[in-house]
DNA sequence: CTTGACCTTCCAGTGACTGGAAGCCCTATA
DNA sequence: TATAGGGCTTCCAGTCACTGGAAGGTCAAG
């Protein structure tokens, strides 16, 4: 399989999935040509990526889960570990976020926007007292 | 008053005020000695951007606030309309965590954690059908 | 006069790609 | 058989917003 048809079935970018290679994600042998020809294990690889990425993971964690996923006698309290610190950085995140849209929209409805210069949002950040 | 004195006083570190008179954003005088001599007027152009970054704007975004807040002609409209515009930003991503909280939090609690090989989170990411 | 805490500049690295240039390879059609 | 197009390759550079570290000048205290 080429690249490209890899990329469509995985969802990923054929810059990506290169990008993977270099940084020893996959390791897909080469034609003749010179050109990757990626098997049903690197596709299956690179398609357990796409999922773990679209959950946030980082490129280490995904190392990491890699790993896991190809190692038989792993333990599952491993793989729940990682996915549970995952997760509580994934909380802390929407802490912060709604934490940034209550501040923000409390602003934005406090602001006229009309073509006066008078403004509570940039009072707001022009002042300590937030 | 002195890069650390500033720092302290804005919440932002030395190496980020540097970098932010790189990028234009603040231009202190310097003393003779080649330090830099920071106005009250540097020190709540740094507060403002401080107070702007903490809500999430972009740099570029904090440019143009910093403009606007500057421009004792601006319309109110302008400040809101890119207000507004990071609020829908800021929900996007919300919903994009609140998302993969979601799913990450099921397969956790799906996964027994101990130290048997069978685990839920590795054969969701190992699967299409999640 | 030395020590240690400042300050300066410059260079490089982070994470995870992404864009673009230059050049080979393959297939289909005129 | 020439050529046009697409796809593939590598390599270099840029993104965003810093951050770390090295090498060296400056200042105040003891």
């Amino acid at each position: 399989m080429n690249i490209s048809e890899v990329a469509k079935r995985a969802g990923i970018p054929p810059k990506t999935i290169r990008y993977y290679e270099e940084i020893g994600l996959v390791a897909p042998p080469r034609d003749t040509n010179g050109y990757r020809a990626f098997r049903d294990s690197d596709m299956h690889k690179l398609a357990f990526l796409s999922r773990a990425r679209a959950l946030g993971f980082t490129i280490e964690n995904c190392r990491t889960l890699l790993a896991l996923w190809e190692d038989q006698d792993r333990a599952s309290a491993d793989v729940r570990a990682l996915a549970r610190d995952h997760l509580k950085d994934i909380e802390a995140k929407i802490t912060d976020l709604e934490e940034m849209r209550d501040t923000l929209s409390s602003l934005v409805k406090a602001c006229a926007g009309d073509d006066r210069p008078d403004c509570p949002i940039l009072k707001s950040l022009g002042n300590a007292k937030l």
